[in-house]
RNA sequence: CGGGACGUAGCACAGCUUGGUAGUGCAUCUGGUUUGGGACCAGAGGGUCACAGGUUCGAAUCCUGCCGUCCCGACCA
């Protein structure tokens, strides 16, 4: 390709939408154009690399087994009511009604459509295992879009659905799809870990994701030395055995004036603040419950979802009306004497001379032992795991990283099938429901994560098998007859190798040239200049950034063999 | 959903307090000089100042409403 006859809308200023490295450059480089918020066009050199990335993902899935198929954006409500969750799928679904008022969404995510797919198409344990899959157009109405390709209204996604006899056939595909997605973000040379995931709104059992490590990423990671790795919302910790062997007090109310904060009342009882529960209540259909958790620890907010068995968005923490109704004071909140539904932290299940909220203005009790002195509550695990907290499974402290969720994988096993009948005959002839499993690649996402990963302060830096194209030849001086038949025999051997090459003719100050192809990141540059005559260019790797003179033969040879080993 | 900031040429911004000819840099076009790390000179095109009302002789500027964008928070009693 001549850079003459490109779209090549590079900037020099990076526009005040983008903030962060992956953003900025995509815009700069001109990759991406933001329409309206959370909304892409692709330019020629964007829509390139995202082929790129696609056919990776295209050749693994391929080699896995998995079948491509292309299923439409647009979902019929109907699907949705029968697995429950129009309803339950909150305003991130965009929802729109035909001229018949007809009422449809724009596809999130594939699971109605995947399972009646299959389950008009399919009548025999013969025809299993299947994974069928797609790379498709997803649709998000994001509360707040953000990090342009990163958190997306419309992003491109694969998600591939696996479809069993049993919960054995199962594990078979899920590994299956866990080596797969290890091989696809390899060969995308992510840096990446694989991690403990909570199922959230697709619902299910076990739930690995992939996530590529970055002080960007939006989910943080908890991970130990010993190989356990969860995000924040799935992860657990061993609790701190602290005053369970303590001598047994008798129960006392203390005056409290004005002392409401977790910090305030243990300067004021001059004590710690994990001798202290800590009581937050989230409501659900108006209904209040009650979490303790221990003074210095906060509240996971997805455990307590799961404890109600709640959507995300249906949970909030309860209003001031609500607290009055229950007869409860904000501020002195506490699980004695009280009638609500209350869920207790394991740490704090043994623990000896708790302080707690009094249920009245200005009152804190002293000495509490819930097993001795609350009657009705749930034991469970509810406390957000932070670094230092001991790994629940080899005991030394947790560490926490930023990661950028690429990929997810999750045993749906027969939530969908049950709801949707989907059914099929096993080999005693009796109807069984398939158990399925479900796998998910951000692919525009990924392609931000590459960048976040493989940047410097001059542009992006990509990686040979994803780069929109291998080689650019920066011709100094397309007016010099030397250069010019060197740059030209040199352009057409390169084609003639199937290498993807620039040639950049254009009438421009060297230094113009050099500023664009390493903002935009081509991999290999070879520079043509005063030497064309002896048969000399400069060849130069963005990633490192060393500049070499070699003889033109010698650099097709180099440029030749890094394609073929990056193949 | 709550809080904050912002909307002026394709991009980055000034002008607004104190109402009176709509500006600067980059980009684009023309001509010339340049050619090894985002050149220089001369000239040109490009704006319903987000939108809608209002105040005023006169509004980018003041008032009201509305739409959009970005950031922060989602949280402890």
């Amino acid at each position: 390709m001549k850079a003459s006859k490109m779209l090549l809308s590079t900037l020099k200023e990076a526009p005040q939408e983008a903030q962060i490295a992956s953003h900025i450059l995509l815009i700069r480089a001109g990759m991406i154009r933001k329409l309206v918020a959370g909304v892409y066009n692709y330019l020629p050199l964007g829509l390139k690399v995202l082929n790129k990335i696609e056919k990776i993902i295209r050749e693994e899935m391929d080699n896995s087994g998995a079948l491509e198929i292309l299923s439409s954006a647009i979902q019929p409500k109907e699907l949705w009511e029968e697995s429950g969750r129009w309803n339950k799928y909150g305003p991130e679904l965009f929802r729109f009604k035909d001229r018949h008022e007809r009422e449809f969404c724009l596809g999130p995510t594939h699971e109605e459509i995947f399972t009646n797919l299959v389950r008009n198409e399919i009548k025999s344990y013969k025809s299993l295992p299947l994974n069928i899959y797609q790379i498709q157009t997803k649709y998000r109405d994001e509360v707040r879009p953000r990090f342009g390709l990163i958190r997306g209204r419309e992003f491109i996604m694969k998600d591939a659905y696996s479809f069993d006899l049993d919960e054995k056939g199962l594990d078979e595909s899920y590994q299956n799809m866990y080596h797969t997605y290890s091989k696809i973000f390899d060969r995308l040379h992510l840096n990446y870990k694989v991690v403990l995931a909570d199922t959230g709104a697709i619902g299910g059992s076990e739930s690995h994701q992939f996530m590529a490590l970055s002080d960007i990423g939006e989910s943080n990671i908890i991970y130990c030395n010993c190989g356990y790795a969860a995000d924040e919302e799935k992860a657990t910790c061993l609790d701190d055995i602290y005053k369970n062997d303590a001598q047994v007090e008798n129960i006392e109310e203390v005056y409290t004036p004005n002392v409401k904060t977790i910090s305030e009342v243990a300067s004021y009882l001059n004590v710690l603040e994990k001798d202290i529960a800590k009581a937050v209540l989230y409501s659900y259909n108006g209904k209040p419950s009650m979490f303790l958790v221990r003074g210095d620890r906060d509240v996971n907010v997805v455990k307590v979802c799961n404890a109600l068995n709640a959507a995300e968005h249906e949970v909030y923490l309860t209003t001031s009306d609500e607290l009055n109704k229950y007869h409860l004071v904000e501020g002195f909140i506490g699980p004695i004497d009280c009638n609500i539904d209350i869920y207790v932290d394991s740490e704090l299940a043994n623990m000896k001379n708790v302080i707690v909220g009094g249920n009245k203005i200005d009152t804190h009790i002293k000495n509490v032992y819930l097993k001795r002195d609350v009657k009705n509550y749930t034991v469970i695990d509810l406390k957000d795991v932070k670094d230092g907290c001991l790994c629940p499974l080899c005991g030394k402290p947790l560490k926490s990283e930023r990661g950028i969720e690429v990929g997810q994988l999750f045993k749906l096993k027969t939530k969908y099938s049950k709801a949707m009948k989907a059914t099929i005959l096993n080999e005693k002839g009796i109807e069984v429901p398939l158990v399925m499993g479900c796998y998910g690649i951000g692919v525009t996402r990924t392609m931000s994560a590459i960048i976040e990963q493989n940047h410097d302060e001059n542009g992006i830096i990509w990686p040979l098998n994803v780069a929109p194209y291998h080689v650019v030849l920066i011709v100094i001086n397309y007016d010099d007859e030397d250069q010019k038949s060197l740059a030209d025999k040199m352009y057409e051997t390169l084609k003639e190798n199937k290498v993807e090459v620039i040639l950049d003719e254009r009438d421009a100050k060297p230094g113009f040239k050099f500023k664009d192809w390493d903002l935009i990141g081509i991999p290999l540059i070879v520079t043509i200049g005063r030497k064309a005559n002896e048969n000399i260019v400069e060849f130069k790797e963005r990633r490192n950034n060393l500049k070499e003179e070699k003889n033109v033969d010698e650099v097709i040879d180099i440029i030749l063999q890094k394609i073929k080993d990056e193949a």
